[in-house]
DNA sequence: ATAATAATCGGACTACGGTCCGTTTAGTCC
DNA sequence: GGACTAAACGGACCGTAGTCCGATTATTAT
């Protein structure tokens, strides 16, 4: 017998998950997947999801809290790996170069997920409250504020990095590009153009 | 017998309105201004309003086509006002004014709108499908597009506005004021900082 | 006035996201 | 193994936006 745990047992985390809830989540996972796979993301209702994986909705709602919630864990993968490429990368995305260049690539790589994941993405923060409180969207905004001081922008960097941030904005990205029929290449040299415009001032 | 139909009869407009529909439409508008006035706009469901109004939910829909379009009727006559006043207004926001003045105009106006018919604004624009293609969404970002050029913005005038629209967000301002307790003046600040950098190119 | 016609009306109906609560079951302690 | 407890389960239920279609009514021509 071993007095201490080996692994993530009951160390301060959340009291672990109980199997069946562990068994459910993956079919779920595995089922939305199959689902977005079929018929997209939009199409992927609450009720479908629980049918096809073989549970009831509200395991589906305690599973992911909202539809929106359901989308994030799908992306949080890639969201991940996003993130640790801006935050601990290599350069010019990551730390290394001038805070203007981080902003350039910054913008170019967001622009780029979006045309990847761009549905999942929409449906992730059209969540009814709050699209700007998700952890994400709060991560890259103050990311664009701490490269903006970086570049010794003095006009209230916070609002800066707000508006720069609502330029890339998932929802109006893909409608530039799916219904506006503009390409993404031109999206990133306009954003080239405006953050090089904006660090440096008048 | 008069040959000529005295007024608006069946000159090429659409075919005139039932007299019931134009007695219902104005109850609708009547019954929601109350609602709205009671409870706030968020608070308004179509059910409660036709009940209100004591037509049936089917005439609602035929008269506004949905709940966004709803807000919008109601938001007419501020909404055009605002237009006539950038278009054909006194300067600064009107013409007369050098283009960058009239973009900050524009912008401090915007935001005071928004401060003041916010909700009404958020409900206007929260359609499933395309809030970009809202008419006077689009005016405003030509005009934007407008201004730009004639300040002799070489870089991509449409994306620029696009990305400038993307600030004056309602949804953003509202949750920037009401969430996150930014003042309207550090707001309009900051756009003018925005615009005068972007139209001052590097 | 009456009949014909076309628009309007009303409310039952659907689809969807989300909630609730009585029932079942996994993990634990004896 | 058996009892206990807390968590997970499932699906009935709710509120809402939006649709549909048979019944109604305003309008116009006769």
């Amino acid at each position: 017998m071993s007095f201490i745990p080996l692994l993530p047992g009951s160390l301060s985390g959340p009291p672990a998950e109980r199997s069946d809830a562990a068994r459910n989540r993956e079919r779920l996972l595995g089922a939305a997947r199959e689902l977005i796979a079929e018929c997209g993301a939009d199409a992927l209702t609450m009720d479908r999801l629980a049918e096809r994986a073989g549970v009831g909705k509200g395991t589906v709602f305690r599973r992911f809290g909202s539809r929106a919630g359901l989308m994030m864990t799908l992306l949080s993968d890639s969201e991940a790996a996003f993130q640790s490429r801006f935050m601990f990368g290599p350069p010019p995305l990551g730390p290394g170069a001038p805070g203007l260049e981080r902003l350039v690539a910054f913008g170019a790589e967001r622009i780029a997920y979006v045309m990847e994941h761009g549905d999942l993405a929409r449906a992730a923060e059209a969540s009814a409250h709050s699209r700007y409180e998700v952890p994400a969207a709060m991560l890259w905004q103050r990311h664009i504020e701490h490269l903006l001081r970086e570049e010794g922008m003095d006009a209230d960097p916070l609002l800066m990095a707000m508006s720069l941030t609502a330029t890339l904005d998932p929802d109006r990205l893909l409608h530039a590009v799916r219904v506006q029929g503009l390409t993404p290449e031109r999206l990133t040299d306009s954003w080239r153009e405006l953050v090089t415009r904006v660090v440096r001032g008048p």
